[in-house]
DNA sequence: GATGAATGAGCTTTCATTCAT
DNA sequence: GATGAATGAAAGCTCATTCAT
């Protein structure tokens, strides 16, 4: 892949993900292809049509989220990662208004994207998990997939503008974690 | 009100009920005039525009959900009417997928719609709480307002074809009640 | 059908046909909306895609030649009727460059096409015909459909811009007649 | 010109040729490229624009259509020959669905076709039919560029799956040659 | 010279909203 | 008051053509 055709991919990438967050997923295409500055014609060529390009940024953000574990628990103790991670997570949800009508629309586009939500977020939990119960830091036994789902589904509302996970999570957490 | 327009108002928020529930709050203007057996012209006449008509839709769904507490509390022993209350609210959420991108559109048509909210279900679950609670079945002290919170919450993922309520919120009235 | 509806599909179909000769039965809806002087939404109300309005226009260009063998043959001698309205065919073939493409295009839209077709001209034709053969001015037993698929093969091409028909078609024509 | 770019310009002409056949003279630049093997841009620079690829491919094959004119009268009697050509050049007509509109088009790419027409064909068609003649096996006198222009508005259409010429066409040689 | 990525005008079609009937 | 025809602003998408690589 040519340098430049790169680089308009991920400027595709990030500016689909902003307008997303801005105007939801049903956002123009003309809106997105100006966002990255470049022509509709570039974003089509990408992705020939919007449940491609819906599917690439929820993905990609999926990427990015299950990456994060590795990097905060590389640069906080355990389960202080752990709660990072989780609001985190948080945000990516709130963020995605569009992922559970997605999910369910029946767009062949969207048929990879459960595998890759539990495949890549569930080891990621996992990892983290692991780490803060070998801590001590947290009850040990906790199922990721089901902790995920019910975070998920505790995070549908905007988030806090201060950045800060919904209150039910915190209960959440708290009762996750072993306090001495 | 001429009788006939007042049939044909609500006509059209039973139509409009229905279509949003097929296809959605963006569903256009005439598939709904045309579910109610009218004229776009007429939609129009009882609604100047779209959100108007969305939040009329709303409003009437709250005010029944409301209404049909003291149904159930007149026709079942509290602790159930609560149950099955609850079970009802998370209907309602289920078929609003609007509702949240609604409430934060900012549409002045939209303003009104919190304060319906909590007024109209606070005190419809208040009263279902309150009965359940004398009669010993449900712990007392639960507010009515983080109760609707979780639950709706907990119900944005579309609901079971049998009707029954999601897992969590099961989870959440077993909680709620007290077993001897 | 309200009367400025029947207005507007009339100014449809004639701004078509002219357009369709001026540019082709490919040209932009808009353009043909704008000769009607009425706004697109309006052309698609009417026709909703472009096959079914050039099915339109060519069904309405058949029965208008069609009807002309009639007027014809009340005011002029039979032989000539013949010719007039041969030539009259010819302009509608030359006209319609789209026609042949039509037909085989396999679009539902034209399926009634070729009935129509010679439904309507085979009956037309037959009268000249018949009248002329009564006449003694030409000879009899010429098959109306082997006449008419002669004359539309050999009027595909531009027509003078004297009106006059093709010269292959005027030998087809001398040959038909009766000379004393 | 450079062997490889030779090569290309080939390739171009005979995927025009295709492509052309196949989804007509507005067939997308793109396609005629990928079945040349070429990228679009060597397509624009051996062809500005679409109507030199068109005009080029049309000079291409009715330069070809020529050519076999002598091959044709080295490898059969006079008479056959001349049959064999006119089938050949019917088809040729048939293919060329968008010729007659290129000729009406006014675009100066086309310029040079009608001379182009007669100039080659003329010539061809006139050995032919001098040699038949000389044989005995045609009426002589026929003018070629008259024989020419009917056959071609005879062959309009479709041409029969088995390569036969058209039924008309085949009036026409019944009636130029000599039967015994 | 070749490639194919990028551009953006232009086309079809939909639909909210207005307004003549 | 009701109707539905008309309007025209979008929006999705395609493709001729240009031009950086």
């Amino acid at each position: 892949m040519r340098a430049d055709a790169r680089q308009n991919l991920d400027a595709l990438l990030i500016a689909a993900r902003t307008v997303f967050a801005r105007s939801g997923v049903d956002a123009p295409a003309r809106e997105i292809a100006a966002e990255a500055g470049v022509g509709v014609g570039t974003l089509y060529r990408h992705f020939p049509n919007r449940a491609e390009l819906v599917a690439a940024v929820f993905t990609t953000e999926i990427d990015a989220t299950a990456a994060a574990a590795a990097d905060l628990l590389a640069e906080h103790p355990p389960g202080e990662a752990l709660d990072l991670w989780i609001t985190r997570f948080t945000r990516f949800v709130a963020t995605k208004q569009g992922l559970s009508a997605a999910l369910r629309s029946g767009d062949p586009a969207f048929d990879s994207l459960p595998a890759h939500l539990t495949g890549k977020l569930g080891p990621a939990l996992t990892s983290l998990l692991d780490a803060a119960a070998a801590a001590g830091e947290v009850r040990p036994g906790v199922d990721p997939l089901d902790l995920l789902q019910a975070v998920g589904d505790l995070s549908h509302r905007a988030p806090s503008p201060d950045g800060s996970p919904n209150p039910m999570v915190q209960l959440l957490l708290d009762g996750l974690h072993i306090r001495p």
